[in-house]
DNA sequence: AAACAAAATTTACGCGCGCTAATTTTTAAT
DNA sequence: ATTAAAAATTAGCGCGCGTAAATTTTGTTT
């Protein structure tokens, strides 16, 4: 027995074949899988009895050959990798297989290259939309231009300015300022540490919010920036953290980073150095980051850093990008919201 | 200006005007995309002259919906969140493009529900072949054995005995009776701290690995089995493993993890209880792992563990899909390739 | 130079479905 | 019972390409 035939049945080829089977005609059968609701209850029930005992499924590329546009949605993210990534790329797909459309993740593996090549392969899908997490000044910028003319885009995470129909994202001053407030009122003010070339444009605004918070509560920012290149955040916050942390070089004992995954490198530097971190009097430095990374509940100490609220992004890309679908009226209105970061205190900070 | 345009050239719309233009009939032209060496090099020259005057390309849709197999190669991890999927689809992706198909990557987001919803999806595709990396028992064996059936099938990194043309994964007897050696051989023997029901089918195999390699060692075998469920190691091994160490359960002072995200989160309970680990004598406890996850070179101290060979394991994935869609013969002789795992020694143990 | 097989090319048809226009049937409202 | 609106049917073209069979070209042998 063929896998997917039901005991007795036999295989159906095609639409055609169906239509004589359930009893209704083709064009019919047609309107009721493009749109099941489009089609009389009582008819949508015939379908659906002779679905019943025959499961068949359109030939997806004799669909997409023909129609106007494809139930494909491009979800394109720079690593997934990186846990915060494959974590919104997950919500994003159940939002749009939820709103009967077929998700087609792609990576870009840390390559503004191979990022440019998936918006290429992508046009070949004939996507009714995109998502696109970019690089932002790593990315191929004329690239993703044209293929925001080409396709309804929604940017997501790193904001391109004027790229896409909608931006979605953290508001990284809210969040930024948030954990220097908190900082400051329990214990002294945070320096801050990030990578001198950082790959993703929110350190720049993560840096500058930094700044601006600390000149509001009436303290001196201070900046520590890592050498370095890639996305192995924790190795350079590893090795360059701890290099400076065995230098002394930190003039404060409270340590801002710009990410989780830089603070999980430097935590483990600490650690090495004997270094007791934490709140507690007795310890000798905090160390705070920003994402709630998958890991930093686990990290010794557990990590004091904020919270992106990945759910609340992930359905308000998707829903910006559906609205776009349905209004034709493209590149009008650009819209951007940005979600507030929620501070997760740990033992850390 | 539409972007991929040549300028000053009309856009091609299909393979007829491409045909027209190139002084190439279009079935020649339609062999060459197929298999640009299938034609004759001067016709080959020409074609070749035309597109890069013009980048033309053929119709996917059209393409797969009249080829007697298509180029697109489905790969089936079971969680994308966890790294080792994520590097390990990484490395497939890369080399399925590299040989010229199109890898669809989907993740099963831990459920075995949507593992069987991902072949179904696939079907529709009508993938050359598929990579799959199966819950295991936990997998729907009914759809998977049928999805085998129909499908060019290869089986990676948990097996499932008789499902696919090969099996690709690490050889967990030979990687835990290292690990168990080089603990033996540097101290007290381990015990072992896995999850009560493990959803993953490497986990049976470890445990049975160590306690052949304990009692090969004239050792007596400890397990110590979590309660919990799902795929939340870090918490499961920070809560349980927690419980255990404060409640001074563990009979040996050397434990060896069933995975590196239990290990880690063991970690994080050992640090809250001021436990000192490492294989310094002044320390309390050991704790080695099996994975070489990427954050364990930064846990506190760093984690002995066990690397699994990825790029092996990835490229001869792969490989062996490949080589059965050459040759026709299905189902014949199943092979099963395991890879050495590698002993990575850092502080912990 | 003729003969001939092999390779390349052309001819011709079909894939499975979207979509449209005109017609007929069914449903819901008067 | 009448009628307008909604839904379904009939009929048929077109999408862009793969592919088998027929034809031509090419390269090799005698």
């Amino acid at each position: 027995m063929i896998s997917g035939d039901k005991v007795g049945q036999p295989k159906i080829r095609n639409m055609e074949e169906f239509a004589t089977i359930s009893g209704i005609s083709r064009p019919t059968i047609s309107k009721y899988f493009n749109n099941p609701e489009s089609v009389r209850s009582s008819t949508r029930a015939k379908i659906e009895a002779a679905l019943k005992r025959h499961d068949y499924q359109p030939n997806v590329f004799a669909m997409n050959q023909n129609r106007r546009t494809t139930k494909n949605i491009g979800v394109v993210v720079p690593n997934l990798a990186d846990p915060f990534f494959s974590e919104i790329a997950r919500r994003v797909e159940l939002a749009c297989i939820d709103a009967g459309y077929s998700p087609i993740l792609l990576s870009s593996h840390g390559s503004a290259e191979i990022e440019r090549d998936n918006l290429t392969s992508l046009r070949a899908l004939k996507p009714a939309g995109v998502l696109l997490a970019p690089f932002g000044r790593m990315s191929d910028a004329e690239a993703v231009h044209a293929f925001d003319e080409d396709f309804p885009l929604v940017v997501f995470d790193a904001n391109m300015s004027g790229v896409g129909q909608a931006f979605v994202g953290t508001d990284n001053a809210q969040s930024v300022d948030l954990m220097v407030e908190y900082l400051c009122r329990s214990g002294e003010a945070p320096c801050f540490f990030e990578m001198k070339s950082p790959t993703n444009p929110n350190a720049n605004k993560r840096r500058q919010a930094y700044i601006e918070s600390m000149e509001r509560h009436g303290h001196v920012p201070r900046i520590y920036q890592a050498e370095g290149e890639g996305w192995n955040f924790e190795e350079i916050g590893n090795v360059e953290g701890g290099r400076l942390l065995a230098a002394k070089a930190f003039e404060t004992k409270t340590i801002l980073c710009s990410n989780d995954r830089l603070a999980i490198g430097m935590l483990s530097a600490a650690y090495a150095l004997g270094l007791r971190i934490g709140h507690n009097p007795e310890c000798d430095l905090r160390i705070a980051g920003h994402d709630d990374h998958p890991f930093s509940k686990f990290t010794c100490p557990p990590l004091t850093t904020i919270a992106q609220d990945y759910e609340a992004i992930a359905n308000r890309a998707v829903y910006e990008l559906f609205r776009t679908l349905e209004t034709e009226n493209r590149s009008k209105d650009r819209t951007e919201t940005t979600f507030d970061g929620r501070l997760i205190m740990r033992e850390s900070a």
